[in-house]
DNA sequence: ATTTTATTCCATCAATTGATGGAAACAACC
DNA sequence: GGTTGTTTCCATCAATTGATGGAATAAAAT
């Protein structure tokens, strides 16, 4: 029997993965206490009893959320891994910049809803938290940072969370950010994209060769 | 006449500067719709009238709460400008990660509140912006990266602020990212640092000369 | 000592919020 | 058509929240 996120998945316009979506929405913009069932159930245009007639908690509807997008992250690094298969260092790390800023910069509700969920206490702690650190680690696989899950050095995953970071707040922080650079959405992506390489590519091609790890012990 | 928040600050004893302490705290931990003025008063050990015959409204506090941390961060670069002078960029570099991932470490409150008040909407939007954008420029041109304040070009200052969040997202994320790298405080601190210099360095140092600007147009 | 001023708390309000019971509306099945 | 099961909404609840008036207390000024 297929679980309520999946269903909700299989059949986009089912009243549950319209809820899903607006809340995605919503929890992302606003936080989970900044956001009420009132105003998911008001954007897709239905009672909140209708809400937790199909979602049960507001806690409940967070953590199918949370979930959900988990998987979905866990898609995109797999398709990094597949892409980078076979190539140089710098490709690698240009290849997996760009599939990850295009998909953030898609759906940046994931932006704010990791960096809120990461960096504030404000909500239930019974909720599973993002997956970021098992990422990190195949992430530095797929780079070739590392020889295996078990062998990632604290410096090579301390890098990547590095980029990652930085990669969430530009998406998350666009409305900020983009004023200040005073450029349009499109030129803001390539920004994003160039800073990033211009940043990161350097740093791990220096001192290395191509097929070194950066281990400790 | 000194304003409020100057009067605070002058007697760090007085009711208010002890309101504004916590209120620092919790606005960080929970964000602005999750702190609660009880919960404010409370960890202060005052009622809640008390708190609102200091401060006013919940939003008063947070302005007033904004507009102290924006003149903190402001102390903190002028310090950098101090410090970097007639230094080589690789030194300015290092001098300018060491005192604010110090200062931030320090109070990490700080880099709660920038990232709640920049990425999230829950806030009201009278409140005045923390104003990065200028604290941007100040600092490409401390580095050397811009010859004025008029004259920084997009890249540059899209690279200082990838920086800069990236210290942020360390420092509020210590209680996330620490258990992923296994680490205690000390060894925490020390590998932020090193992991933006080894990020940061060869970066702008690497097809520059130490006086060249990185100027578009 | 008495008046005045500043500070603190108690009691309370109206609005909002998460949540539920139960009635209607709808669809499916026999 | 009648029965059954699903989905939707209305009305309502208790708890929480931001906020205030007014009494009590403490401090300062006269």
């Amino acid at each position: 029997m297929p679980s309520p996120l999946e269903k909700a998945r299989q059949n986009p316009d089912s009243m549950k993965a319209k809820i899903l979506a607006v809340a995605r929405r919503l929890f992302g913009d606003y936080g989970y206490n900044g956001t009420t069932t009132r105003m998911i159930a008001g954007q897709v245009g239905i009672d909140i009893s209708t809400l937790y007639y199909h979602w049960g908690e507001k806690q409940d509807l967070y953590e199918a959320l949370i979930i959900d997008i988990n998987e979905e992250i866990q898609q995109e690094f797999k398709e990094v891994e597949r892409q980078v298969k076979n190539r140089p260092l710098t490709k690698r790390l240009e290849i997996a910049i760009d599939i990850l800023t295009d998909y953030l910069f898609q759906h940046p509700e994931v932006s704010n809803l990791i960096l809120n969920d990461s960096f504030n206490k404000s909500k239930p702690d019974t909720v599973p938290d993002i997956k970021i650190g098992d990422f990190t680690s195949n992430i530095a696989i797929a780079m070739d940072l590392a020889p295996s899950k078990a062998n990632v050095s604290v410096q090579a995953k301390a890098r990547i969370l590095a980029v990652w970071n930085c990669v969430l707040n530009f998406i998350s922080g666009e409305s900020f950010f983009r004023p200040i650079l005073e450029i349009d959405r499109q030129a803001y992506l390539q920004t994003i994209k160039e800073t990033l390489k211009f940043i990161i590519v350097p740093a791990f091609t220096k001192e290395k060769k191509e097929d070194t790890y950066g281990i400790k012990s």
